[in-house]
DNA sequence: GTCATCATGTAAGCCGTTACATGATTGC
DNA sequence: GCAATCATGTAACGGCTTACATGATGAC
């Protein structure tokens, strides 16, 4: 889960792990709102696993301005991994490999782990799916979310207290209003299907 | 999370506990929607603690009926813990000990151990509450969700593409709703609280 | 000079899961 | 006899959290 939301943001260009954090937030809101002692061990994974890899260096970034010769061979001694770019701290900028693009891809897709936590996540990045696979995940969790409907009677307790039953209502009042959700969706996706491109977005890799 | 619904569940009667799961997934859908592999340990943890105790037979529900003198010597002999009921695989029933239920309305109430998850847990339970407390727990899920929307300014992004900003926006729909739904909770509560009292419920122990 | 922010990482723990192992009883 | 359901438990693993350790840099 945690691996897509990273795979999908470095796609969008190479990016360090503090920054990584800050993006999850803005991008996906309470979905991804995680902390440093997940994101750089599932860095190092992705790195080991080939699927990123570490940048030597952005250059249009580090304009190396002047800012300053004073103590500049202590700086140069301590910066092992990267000069840092306009004084920071060093810091381990990753891009997505090739590798890494297919296996964002695979994941992204495959209808074997999309459980009701990776659902939102999932269609946040389904800009990067085939309209087909964009579809299928939709009816997939529409499915799973009438399953629940019928799985568990709505409020079939009448003897429920108050509380109890005010929950009940109102999380299967939540559940019917992700399926209507969803039929606007698949609604919209099956109606503009032809007029949709994959992937087609003004990517600002230059920002 | 799981003791606290365990031992409410035990509070309105010894169980054992491939009942509780049954009961788990009735009165509180998809909240607690566990599985056995901590079901048990959990169990065995809560009578670890003293806050439950094993029940030595359940003697009104076992009636000892005329099922049969066939092999009976045979199933003497393998009904280690309990005399089945009716015949059944001998079960390991628990009740809510008084340490249990201090511990669990302690728990209950506890503002340090509100997250998000527990919530509608512990709402669902709220009938064990002082009215007081249920009131504080109501206003301190409010204060959380109204400090999301302002901490992820709504859609911030205008460019994101449709499907990420379909999600953004779904998702602080929901939390709106949320709050309209906890505004309305709170007044009632505020309206009838002299009225409700708490913790008077049918308990139907006999059922 | 010290505090907030930027920046990376490790270790321990929490709370759940799946998979496995075992076995009794009921119904077809 | 065989499968489904009832019933309890263990072991391994997953994915996240918090707390800890370290350190640079800029602002006041």
């Amino acid at each position: 889960m945690l691996d897509l939301a990273l795979l999908g943001l470095l796609d969008e260009g190479p990016q360090h792990g503090y920054e990584l954090r800050k993006r999850l937030r803005a991008h996906f809101g309470l979905l991804a709102n995680v902390s440093f002692g997940s994101i750089y061990p599932a860095l190092a994974r992705l790195e080991a696993s080939g699927a990123v890899a570490t940048v030597e260096e952005t250059p249009q970034l580090a304009v190396a301005p002047p800012t300053g010769s004073l103590s500049g061979e202590r700086a140069a001694i301590r910066a092992r991994r990267l000069v840092a770019s306009r004084g920071r701290r060093s810091r381990k900028v990753y891009r997505i490999t090739p590798t890494g693009r297919q296996s964002f891809l695979a994941r992204l897709t495959d209808p074997t782990a999309d459980d009701a936590r990776s659902f939102s996540l999932r269609l946040s990045l389904a800009r990067h799916m085939e309209p087909a696979d964009r579809l299928a995940l939709m009816e997939r969790r529409r499915a799973q979310l009438v399953g629940q409907q019928t799985d568990i009677p709505p409020t079939d307790d009448d003897q429920l207290d108050r509380y109890a039953r005010s929950v009940a209502e109102h999380i299967a009042d939540g559940v019917e209003q992700d399926i209507a959700w969803l039929d606007r969706l698949i609604e919209a996706e099956r109606t503009n299907g032809a007029s949709a491109e994959p992937d087609r977005r003004k990517t600002r890799r230059s920002a």
